[in-house]
DNA sequence: ACATTTATCACCCAATCATGTGATACCATT
DNA sequence: AATGGTATCACATGATTGGGTGATAAATGT
């Protein structure tokens, strides 16, 4: 055992993966494969015994799969640094992972030499990452991330407060009422903003406000 | 001119280092530098007569800095994809960046091949970051977000499903298409749907739905 | 000075939605 | 066997919304 090297051990119940995993950790220097599962059974207990840097870990495994695998570890040996490493690209995926503590996100098709890199990283402090699952991140970041509001609608101030009321949940009496204005004009606004927004519905139009403008 | 090339903007005020991108992107297949420039002043002009796909921008500049210049990007051409490229590692730079619409963020150490990549990532959709950049963002996203999905109002399997569909802009007659169902039925779910959100219009539902839910 | 944009209001009609009341059927639990 | 939850459908009524057409006035840009 090489007291220098990092202690890695690996989740992946695909057979012929877990070997190749195995045979490229073996064959790298300042790496040592301490232990391959077929799944997180036991995960908790062989934490404790094992006590790895890095684990690598796959989402799609049976019986207890890699997120509930994650929880586990971050319960019982937070300071394992977990890389996600799987073929799952999808925001749910993601999210629960970054939110359960893994420090990276790594799909399946990262070349070998990238994989040692990401796994010196992520025990160095590092959150390696594919640049496609960094931009999911970023899009659950925002309190405010993108300026680009309503101005790429260029919808008109007045047109931005009332579709504001509605995202709001105001019916077009009371957004009348609060502006002032009659509802008829209300309804001439918001055929406007239908317009300019390409929607046909209050239903629509407060879908796309919250997922694109000011809300 | 190559039409299929990335068209790159450089902001960087150290002489060499702009030199040594130049020839690094006019050397390189599918790079095309159309502009170089040592500050950001004038660089929304430059943005609507050059409309480069990615700008490589530093962010320490004399007279209008790199994140000023981000943000002007930003409201007059939103769609460019912008990396920052500087030596700056500290959160608030790094946050700065991200929030205001940045899509990568790397350092000055990067080697140039891997530049290369993060351009290329960045042109098509990747984020492409520092691994120790990715960790800082990592912990600015909030420790646990909401766990709190649907199973706070206990809907059911079938009022999830409807509620999805609604917030996606269908009409009860869609859904019940989209169902196999009657119209009637959609409405039943709906009124169920309604009760347990405590609201009374597809409007707020939405809403509610997109701020606290699945969707 | 003229054109455009914005905000305002009016009327009409058909489609859609909100709400209530009630019924049937299936399933799991008790 | 009875209960409660879920999913299904029906009918009715009034309110709300979506679309069309058109008009006036003030502000703004050219």
């Amino acid at each position: 055992m090489n007291p220098t090297a990092i202690r890695i051990i690996v989740y992946e119940d695909n057979p012929d993966l877990r070997e190749s995993l195995s045979v490229l950790l073996r064959g790298s220097m300042g790496f040592e494969l301490i232990g391959a599962f077929v799944n997180c059974e036991g995960i908790a207990q062989q934490m404790l015994d094992l006590h790895p840097d890095v684990v690598l870990m796959d989402i799609d495994m049976p019986v207890v799969n890699g997120l509930k695998g994650l929880k586990t570890i971050k319960q019982v040996a937070p300071q394992v640094n977990v890389l996600m490493f799987t073929v799952f690209e999808d925001n749910e995926n993601i999210f629960e992972a970054i939110c359960s503590g893994a420090v990276g996100y790594l799909l399946k098709r990262t070349p070998p030499v990238r994989l040692l890199e990401a796994i010196n990283d992520a025990y160095n402090g590092g959150a390696p990452m594919t640049s496609s699952v960094a931009r999911k991140v970023l899009q659950m970041l925002p309190p405010q991330p993108r300026v680009a509001d309503n101005v790429s609608y260029k919808l008109t101030e007045r047109e931005t407060e009332i579709l504001n009321l509605l995202v709001k949940g105001n019916s077009y009496k009371m957004i009348a009422d609060k502006c002032g204005i009659s509802m008829d004009t209300v309804r001439s606004h918001i055929k406007k903003i239908y317009d300019k927004l390409h929607v046909h519905s209050q239903t629509e139009a407060v879908a796309k406000a919250i997922h694109e403008n000011i809300v």
